[in-house]
DNA sequence: GATAAAATGGACCCGCAAGTCCAAACCGGG
DNA sequence: CCCGGTTTGGACTTGCGGGTCCATTTTATC
């Protein structure tokens, strides 16, 4: 079993992990640093993490996959309006610059995202979920006609998610957001361009 | 110095390492495993790349980052005509469906990126280099008039470099290719859209 | 307040992998 | 064929970090 206490610690543990990522990288992730940055000991680690440091790293994975999500609303779950879009898009800028280089998601995801299947659904979910939403936003504009009818919702809706998922990737390793703005405003763009025929300006 | 046989070592153990991280990634590397590949030793590693591990990943990095714009090539290059542009688009899928589930560059880059300042220039350079081909073939296509001239060259190139790098990235993680087709055929999708004023069919 | 379960502390073990070292083999030029 | 440097082999050291173990304390329940 599990007692308030014990959850909150385990819930102290997957926090501090995460923040030991977006600090230092997965790479120079040890247990100890863990262990020291929480104030626990290593016994408590693995009375919460039976599986040890995967188990755990699966834990603060699917943490992040939460946050990620949670982060982008109220914004992402009621794309009905261009200014909702424009929220959105500035919610997740502002979310990634904030955040620093290191994204535990990411990290997680290309560390074990392989090698266990847990990680491997954990992110198909993710992105399946993300790119609902999005495709969601979309076929509601288009029921509107504020946008235009002929785009494929869910593979406009992928392309977007690959737009904000590369910007992202970039800002990781080059430390600069331009990418990301470009991304999203190029892609909003190819959204409000043309409605049913008509041109617009775009940008 | 360094005579042809020994340039020649010091070249297997690059390209081993880089197959190392292809089939087993980053994290399960280790240099025993690439003397085994290469039927080197030890002393060899050391010999050829004195800083030792971080030394050998730089090597390995630089020649993955060449090799990512070799293998879009000749396209890349010279994207003067949608034909061109489709090729390149082809060249790629191909590229990154044959690349497998680790990218040894983009690893890489996560791995050392922040770590080391060479690796950061790299990275840079790499984005640089790919960016201003795109944005080249952009800016060529407006003087013939094919692309819309109120576009923005280079943010539309950052704009593509990303969806490319973003559909990569989904690759990785979820073995699907599909997202980065849409990023693909989205933006060019885009590029071709509405020239000039005038509405085109999407898709 | 007794008792069982849960939570905690921390010493200890152990294997692995990076890095060191030295001696041997090889090779090119004089 | 001999001498410098280069290349190679592989044993050895070393430290780090994941994981184990058990004793102790705390907490929930009756």
């Amino acid at each position: 079993m599990l007692t308030a206490k014990g959850a909150a610690t385990r819930r102290r543990i997957i926090e501090g992990a995460a923040a030991e990522i977006r600090e230092n990288g997965i790479a120079a992730l040890t247990l100890d640093d863990i262990r020291a940055r929480t104030s626990t000991s290593k016994s408590q680690i693995f009375h919460y993490f039976p599986g040890g440091k995967e188990d755990l790293l699966l834990a603060v994975a699917a943490r992040e996959a939460d946050r990620v999500i949670e982060d982008q609303q109220p914004h992402l779950g009621d794309l009905t309006t261009w200014q909702a879009w424009q929220d959105w898009r500035n919610a997740v800028v502002r979310r990634y610059e904030q955040q620093g280089v290191h994204c535990p998601l990411g990290v997680l995801m290309t560390e074990l995202g392989r090698s266990t299947p847990a990680a491997q659904a954990l992110t198909a979910r993710l992105i399946e979920q993300w790119q609902a939403a999005l495709r969601a936003g979309i076929a509601g504009m288009q029921a509107t006609g504020e946008v235009d009818r002929r785009l494929d919702a869910d593979r406009t809706a992928a392309a977007l998610l690959a737009a904000v998922q590369g910007g992202v990737t970039i800002l990781m390793s080059t430390g600069r957001i331009t990418h990301l703005e470009a991304a999203l405003d190029t892609s909003l763009a190819l959204l409000r361009q043309s409605v049913d025929g008509e041109p617009n300006v775009i940008g």
